[in-house]
DNA sequence: TTTCATCTACGAAACAATTCGTAAGTTAAA
DNA sequence: TTTAACTTACGAATTGTTTCGTAGATGAAA
């Protein structure tokens, strides 16, 4: 029953400037990329025409640009990618993924708080619901 | 610096059972993998040697058979997967990646208490190292 | 209107991952 | 020794992803 026929990982990168930026033509996306890496705009183009066909992206054409939007949402999304890796190497371990992640760098406070606090949900669900969407 | 060229889909499910299961055949893996999913015994086999041109696995020949070892640490290869995963799809935030790891799923309270304990580590670093490499 | 920069469409190459058929070697039992 | 069951080697087809060149459309500025 789930949508989101997995993301590549070059759409996935696509897919992060549509979510952090909102809806976005080729041309912004493409030099949101290429601060980072290198790439050829055509490539770019070529890969958000991809997408559409996948019904990842959709788009609205106003004048000669296109302008393009995620079609699928974060939140499913990571949790997708997410439940892949659990499985495919993690043997399933959420904690085993918790710890992994964050094992290798130095959380700050912040993120320590956030994720103290996000742990509270789950041995005292009296007022508040678990659930975040 | 780092090694492991990052494995396949289908390579970290051969790695899974050669870390679980310790050294073992293309018999005993093709079997252990066909618990789960259909697959002919000569793609695995392939995709085994296909390994061992890339260091993934290593193996001993005895007799007929040959038996195959894993040559990457699972650890490292779980690290460099989550790391690609943070950067590829939450922005490097990993409070948002647990986050997402626990979210969805109902962890059990022997889980809660290892993330917690894992989680004092990091404010109190006074007898124990951080560390776990 | 002409020119120029910029856009989209799209074919196709380059690469990578997966799958499997077939051949040939090995072992053990008949 | 012949046969049967199993093994490895490996070429090759298939499928998926990424990359980019070229062509043609569009709009704005000269």
């Amino acid at each position: 029953m789930s949508r989101t026929p997995k993301p590549t990982e070059g759409e996935l990168e696509i897919l992060q400037v549509l979510w952090r930026n909102g809806p976005s033509t080729v041309r912004e996306v493409h030099d949101e990329l290429t601060k980072t890496k290198e790439a050829g705009y055509t490539t770019t183009l070529k890969l958000m025409q991809i997408m559409l066909t996948k019904r990842l992206v959709s788009r609205k054409e106003q004048g000669k640009v296109h302008t393009y939007s995620a079609e699928v949402n974060a939140q499913d999304t990571r949790q997708e990618l997410v439940d892949k890796l659990l499985e495919t190497a993690f043997g399933g371990s959420a904690a085993d993924l918790v710890m992994q992640a964050l094992g290798a760098r130095q959380p700050s406070a912040d993120e320590l708080a956030d994720i103290r606090r996000f742990l509270e949900q789950f041995d005292q669900p009296h007022s508040q619901e678990p659930n975040n969407d």
